[in-house]
DNA sequence: GCAAAAGTGTTGTACGTACACCCATGG
DNA sequence: CCATGGGTGTACGTACAACACTTTTGC
């Protein structure tokens, strides 16, 4: 059996989430072929034998867009009968968050196109693409409150009111400056950056960056992050 | 195809928790045949083509142990390239909460003995269980602070000492009684039973159910369980 | 000086924590 | 009358929400 020989039954497809313009925003393929041909959809394909479902997700991933070492994590299996319309597929999916900034996005063999959506404003998509992106909506909005995964859609380096908007977007509120910055400084997961910010017309904010050594370490102690 | 054919490559497996003696216990099966014959593991088996994953994992229980009509949710893919010994096989898992006193156990065709074990005292089990036995542990633990899903596990009608001793098992805690009472009794979620407990060697305690349509309303307005 | 965002301070309320206490019942 | 669990009350601190306010910078 050749090392790429692939599972038939099993797909993975990937949510893959960014934050531009204060927006949370989604990640979409136009399928080159096969059967979703000129369809916009999620990155996905083929389990190899010779590989786990996690290494497939970044592997497909990597070939798709160009995108690697980020956030992943599975978000589930759906296999509905009728889900994949020319047999039985049962497809594993991924959900991930990318700072979109650092990645140029390049189409690999199986996409025409690579292009970033706001999350509101997305174009159909194949199959029951529309029912996991938005099991992973609801898993994100979920898991932002009790992880702070939410870093990882922002640069190395950002400011408190970068944070603050990321928050607004993901949680669908409006928070207040003054009693967000406290609650998350409180937390003592950033480090202050030596550099502040540049070419803005007005004051410069400071810059911080989340500190996964210290997270880690609170939590081994029981800390719990909220909101 | 026979409406029974199977879906060789993806299976299912069940973790299902219940609470008795003040612990959470898990549900485990002796297998009678196949490759682990003989051994204990997760109650699982092979998805028809003809039936979706839910379906399937409600199926299967139901053969294996009797079981139904129980909270039944996915927990995930698990895939690792070598996690069944005979050959490449996916496995999707699921993770329920049962009151066993509801239920007479009744092992299956393909069970030979099924029976519960406290959490902390569990035999050795089949191929990657112990993985997927450890992810439900953890999902459990996370979800039952965020939603009150706890109840599953209990009783129709339960006292507040009850749910007290259930949660300090679940998060391996101790709570003061009378927080926890003004805590849960603030949420409004359970209603007063006509009846008190019977043959106690002490003051008889209020039973109280868990109205799932008072927290389908609350949570419309945004209400949000937490402990 | 104006706009825009950075950043600080104040105050009332609501909730968590800790702990003390009384009540009902069976043995 | 005592052990056991049921059930209530109080006092203190702290976290959160709402809002007002000052500071820095570019145009």
């Amino acid at each position: 059996m050749s090392d790429h020989a692939i599972i038939g039954t099993v797909s993975i497809d990937c949510v893959i989430f960014g934050f531009r313009d204060d927006q949370l925003q989604l990640l979409l393929v136009k399928h080159a072929d096969g059967i979703g041909k000129g369809n916009w959809g999620l990155p996905g394909g083929w389990i190899w034998e010779s590989e786990g479902l996690d290494d497939a997700a970044y592997r497909i991933l990597k070939e798709l867009t160009g995108i690697r070492e980020i956030f992943l994590e599975q978000l589930g299996a759906f296999g509905d009968v009728d889900r994949y319309p020319a047999r039985r597929v049962i497809t594993v999916a991924y959900f991930a968050l990318v700072n979109p900034q650092e990645y140029e996005l390049i189409p690999g063999f199986t996409a025409a196109e690579a292009s970033w959506f706001p999350i509101d404003q997305l174009p159909g998509v194949l199959y029951d693409h529309s029912k996991i992106i938005n099991a992973a909506k609801e898993h994100l909005r979920q898991k932002v409150r009790h992880e702070p995964i939410g870093f990882n859609l922002l640069p190395e380096e950002f400011t408190l009111l970068d944070i603050q908007k990321l928050y607004e977007a993901l949680l669908q509120t409006q928070l207040d400056k003054s009693n967000f910055r406290r609650k998350i400084k409180r937390m003592n997961l950033l480090v202050k950056s030596e550099k502040k910010q540049s070419d803005v017309p007005h004051r410069a904010a400071q810059l911080y960056s989340f500190d996964r050594t210290i997270y880690e370490n609170h939590r081994k102690n029981g800390f719990s992050f909220m909101l």
